[in-house]
DNA sequence: CATATTAAGTAAGTGTCACTCACCCATTTC
DNA sequence: GAAATGGGTGAGTGACACTTACTTAATATG
């Protein structure tokens, strides 16, 4: 398993990587130097190009790492979670808790990485978004054989509802700083989804 | 009212305008360069900074003005449709439609402004994409008056659920390229988001 | 145990790019 | 006919991402 230990890495690495995720606090990405992040880590900007391709790639590899702490936890929220619809309760309210709470981790993979065409052949892609999806999935057709989910819909497009619905109620909190109230927006959600909006 | 008429203006804007949207269609944004869009357009370099603050200016003043021709079209599909959701219907089949039309208008929306904070003061963010909320809006107020949409979901949540299934659904076909098919993902999204997931 | 090898880290660049500034030249306006 | 206005130019500049050649420290090897 080609697992980013936070062990046996260089201190240098540590250092930029945790740089970045401090400034990415303050400013988006776009704004922030190379020259700022070394500073901000106590190396020089040489340093950083020797353990990643470029900035970009920086911001990968910190996603990357944030994203499988944010699979841990969510599937140790899942267990023992019983029924589709549950399991799938359980996924969107781990998912808003986690993107109120790591807001660097949110702000990266919900507004930084979109637009930069290498992102999709990133390991925060490649591993952990199509995980993340096919968590999801697994949920879909267990649900269908159960019964618990209608036949009549695509797998793909239930996902994409639900992974669309939770990620457009949390882009506006991220981007204008408000706080996502993460039990009622569950339940909106859960509600809206499971039942559809028809009287 | 604030429109921007395409006459009037003079011709080495249209040409610079142009030719961005020309260079949208083949590169991200972030490796077109000024020197490129000036010598696509025809012009110098300097004049881009006569009618835009800054490259990203222009970039949101192309979204712009593609934005309002989309709402130009949408309106006008929504003519003469009765009941709160087929007009939902309608807007979901016209904005799809529009999407799969004009790639680079829906990857400057979908991919390319998110990330600069500056989008969200400009006038495609506070004209544009917020008139296409109201709109939505507004029919679910309606739709709620007349009994044809549930009470008992806020009406936000209900407009954050079908703008992010759409744009969940078409994300992956504009960043691969792949085509968007209008009429069968119209059907499944109304499907799904007006009756629910569960059995 | 000396030496070769690799890895961590540095320091001084360099080319490119977004953006600026001073300046034309043609109309229009008074 | 001078002044003002608006479209357009082209040389320049600072900042930034990234490179390259080098130093030092740790590790492995004959």
């Amino acid at each position: 398993m080609a697992k980013t230990s936070t062990r046996k890495l260089p201190p240098g690495r540590l250092k930029i990587a945790r740089a970045l995720k401090t400034l990415l606090g303050k400013k988006d990405f776009n704004s922030i130097t190379t020259a700022e992040i070394a500073k901000t880590a106590g190396v020089t900007e040489g340093l950083i190009y020797k353990y990643f391709n470029d900035k970009r790639d920086l911001l990968f590899k910190v996603l990357l790492e944030l994203f499988e702490q944010f699979l841990l936890q969510m599937e140790k929220d899942l267990k023992g979670v019983e029924g589709a619809l549950n399991k799938l309760r359980s996924i969107i309210q781990s998912t808003l808790f986690w993107y109120d709470q790591q807001r660097v981790f949110t702000r990266i993979l919900l507004v930084e990485v979109r637009n930069s065409p290498d992102f999709f052949k990133s390991d925060a892609y490649q591993q952990c978004v199509r995980d993340y999806s096919k968590i999801i999935m697994d949920i879909i057709h267990e649900g269908i054989d159960l019964d618990e989910i209608r036949k009549d819909i695509k797998p793909s497009v239930i996902r994409q509802v639900i992974q669309g619905s939770v990620e457009h109620v949390c882009l506006p909190a991220i981007i204008f700083n408000r706080e996502i109230a993460v039990e009622t927006a569950t339940e909106d959600l859960c509600c809206t989804i499971f039942f559809g909006i028809q009287r």
